[in-house]
DNA sequence: AGCACGCCGACT
DNA sequence: GTCGGCGTGCTC
């Protein structure tokens, strides 16, 4: 007899043990089921013990074994890594592992039909036209042949009695095609191919090879990383590739992208999965089947068998942070599953972050550089356009060079892009009567003004209302009125000053479905639309052939907020807008409206000066001993009142454990104070690199004890500082 | 995470 | 007198 520990997805401290029959097979990793209180979970064995002594006796006993293959050695010991970074129970961690529970089970069928080649004794019009239908397709589900043939169903089962038709149970959840190296059609360029050709090295190795390949807007990285997906298809036929994208850049053009080079569309992992699809690529990713997947952050947790290559496209995006329920960074934990897995792991970007800027500088990933655009397509000229010398008028927010600019654009026929990164028309709305500003209920933020649907929404909560005509605190009519530019109001500016311009906006808002979005940027391409006034959806992936001009509208806006990354994020956005422009073979240029131009961030968007930039940045945070030169980490505390809350900060900073080199701020109210009635604290933790403040951060909250109406998270390596 | 047990307010 | 609120504790 032996006993089986099993992991439960649930926050639970440890595994708990289970009798094994003596007839089921079961090894650590396997996928089971047991009793578990009144009900029945599923788990993951996490080991198995021999049971001498025959304590089993008293252990309930694993139900049952699922036909999943384990879970890897790898991906277990990835789960306890990022329970441990993450201050999170090892359970909650594979709770985001175990994402579909009908991927466990085969596939479910359903019933088609198909011909035996017998006739009928008896035939008859009606069944003439189903054996006419089903000749012609093959098999079909009974509804499609009645629908086909224009008979009932009684005439099909009329005919499987007679032996003419037979039913098959098909799986309803198809493998995925299986992709083939198809090379490419352009030819890379020399630096293109010195880099492809050290990742197919790195991936063919099969060792741990971490990798930042850096390589301007437009320089060809995905055709580069290609290569080292090939390589990986043609390693061994069971080898795995994950790509990670932000959740905001799996557009349809990545997936056509993909088909066309692999010949199938890879699976895809992101929130916006079905059910059905869910189970389908879970299933395949477990069963080793999905050869590629495509995916948002959370696809990091899926079950490979044996992943040999993860690519993160855009690795300085903010979207890997996951900020809600267990905070995690997904390029950060994807560097140790790599590790774990003994796989290669490529960080792309443009504009990569300061943390991997760092970790590549000081040996830790190798860097692959791509400085050249291929053809003849050149950086765009960026020019900053100082507000205090170029004043917009009253009430415009678009300074005399930026409005010239557009104009001569616009004669010139080409096209231009203004990006503002602030949906709707108002950020803000104020009653001119009793000078209140509107808030969304409970929460201290504003509401925005949507113009174009009438409505004001709060961009937090989502809480949305229409425009009342009176103002809800003093009761004047006609007095409330939106402040601050949204991309609606530039382009009611912009349609001032070109009233022939078509103009196009691009937003969350106008681009609710994959169809909306398809149409704007192919009405974009064909050079149906003129201008473009967009938010950041605009900086992702996007190839406009005709834009010639970039103006960036408010370029201060990232600025605000004392956010340790907040240059950063600034110049990494700025720089992917600007590259927005002359991608073909026009010439581009970027204005960029700033009240700030000798901040660091905008000059070296001037100077094109990337690298210099992230040596000053660099240098104060080296000076500060903030990331990655040092850890933070945050415990953010919510309650109903701010009585309680502040009443439970101190239990919290009592309870602060002693360290060398650990210091805390706070309790400090955080950055938006309340949300949905619920008054938050914040503490900052900041230590030495050397520390495990993972583990300072475990021993404090093992001290606390949550009251009921309080919530404590912690969060390593905090993004938003929210 | 669920679910049960348990102790205090408004109802047939 | 009960139904039901959610606070606390347990699940191998």
């Amino acid at each position: 007899m032996a006993i089986a520990r099993v992991l439960f997805p649930l926050p639970l401290p440890e595994p708990f043990d289970y009798a094994v029959a003596e007839d089921m097979v079961v090894e650590p990793g396997s996928y089971v089921r047991a009793p578990l209180g009144k009900l029945e979970r599923v788990g993951v064995v996490w080991d198995v013990v021999d049971d001498p002594n025959g304590r089993g006796g008293n252990l309930k006993p694993v139900l049952e074994v699922y036909p999943t293959p384990p879970m890897g050695a790898d991906m277990r010991q990835f789960v306890e890594f990022a329970a441990k970074y993450t201050v999170t129970p090892p359970g909650h961690i594979l709770g985001m592992s175990l994402r579909s529970r009908g991927g466990l089970s085969p596939s479910p069928t359903e019933r088609a039909y198909r011909l035996t080649g017998e006739r009928p004794a008896k035939m008859t019009p009606a069944r003439e036209r189903v054996i006419a239908a089903l000749t012609e397709i093959g098999e079909g589900l009974g509804p499609e042949i009645a629908a086909a043939a224009q008979v009932s169903s009684g005439v099909i089962k009329g005919l499987v009695e007679a032996g003419a038709i037979a039913p098959i149970d098909r799986p309803i959840d198809l493998p995925f095609p299986v992709p083939a190296n198809t090379p490419a059609e352009l030819d890379l360029t020399a630096e293109q191919a010195e880099a492809a050709d050290a990742l197919r090295q790195a991936v063919m190795a099969g060792t741990f090879a971490p990798y930042l390949l850096d390589g301007v807007t437009g320089s060809g990285k995905t055709e580069v990383y290609f290569e080292a997906i090939a390589a990986a298809l043609e390693r061994d036929d069971r080898c795995q590739v994950l790509v990670l994208l932000p959740e905001i850049a799996l557009t349809q053009a990545i997936w056509s992208r993909f088909r066309d080079r692999f010949g199938a569309a890879p699976a895809a992992w992101h929130s916006g999965l079905s059910e059905k699809e869910r189970r389908r690529t879970w299933r395949e990713v477990a069963h080793g089947r999905a050869r590629i997947v495509l995916g948002a952050r959370s696809a990091l947790f899926l079950p490979y068998r044996k992943l040999g290559l993860i690519i993160i496209d855009e690795e300085h995006d903010g979207s890997f942070k996951q900020e809600d329920g267990v905070t995690y960074h997904a390029r950060d934990l994807g560097v140790m599953r790599a590790k774990l897995a003994d796989a290669t792991i490529v960080m792309a970007s443009a504009t990569p972050a300061l943390e991997t800027t760092v970790n590549a500088q000081q040996g830790r990933y190798a860097m692959l550089k791509l400085s050249a655009r291929p053809g003849a397509a050149t950086l765009p000229d960026i020019q900053i356009v100082d507000m205090r010398e170029h004043p917009p008028e009253k009430g415009q927010w678009l300074s005399p060079v930026l409005r010239e600019a557009l104009t001569e654009t616009l004669i010139e026929g080409q096209q231009s892009l203004l990006f503002l990164n602030r949906r709707g028309y108002a950020p803000l709305v104020l009653c001119r009567a009793c000078g209140q500003k509107l808030q969304s209920p409970g929460t201290e933020s504003w509401m925005t003004e949507h113009r174009y649907t009438g409505m004001l929404v709060c961009h937090l909560t989502g809480f949305t209302m229409r425009k009342p005509d009176a103002c809800p605190h003093c009761g004047a009519v006609n007095t409330l009125m939106g402040v601050g530019p949204g991309v609606e109001r530039i382009a009611e500016e912009v349609r001032a000053l070109l009233p022939e311009a078509k103009i196009e906006i691009f937003s969350s808002d106008t681009a609710q479905t994959g169809e909306d979005t398809r149409a704007i940027v192919e009405r974009m391409a064909e050079g149906q639309t003129d201008i473009m006034v967009g938010t950041q959806i605009v900086a992702k992936g996007h190839n406009f052939p005709r834009l010639t001009l970039v103006g960036v509208v408010d370029a201060d806006s990232g600025m605000k907020g004392g956010d340790l990354r907040a240059g950063e994020r600034t110049f990494q956005l700025l720089s992917q807008v600007a590259g927005r422009a002359g991608r073909a073979e026009h010439p581009g240029r970027a204005l960029i409206q700033t009240y700030q131009p000798d901040n660091p961030a905008m000059m070296a968007l001037a100077m094109g000066d990337r690298d210099g930039f992230l040596a000053i940045e660099q240098a104060v945070r080296n000076e500060m001993g903030m990331p990655p030169f040092g850890r933070l980490a945050a415990v953010v505390l919510s309650a109903p009142s701010a009585e309680l809350v502040d009443l439970f900060a101190n239990e919290v900073a009592k309870a602060a454990p002693n360290g060398t080199g650990i210091e805390i701020f706070g309790p400090a109210p955080a950055p938006i104070a309340i949300v949905r009635g619920r008054h938050r604290r914040r503490f900052l933790v900041k230590s030495p690199r050397d520390v495990d403040l993972s583990a300072y951060m475990a021993a404090w909250q093992s001290k606390l004890k949550v009251p009921n109406a309080a919530r404590l998270s912690v969060d390593i390596e905090p993004y938003s500082f929210l």
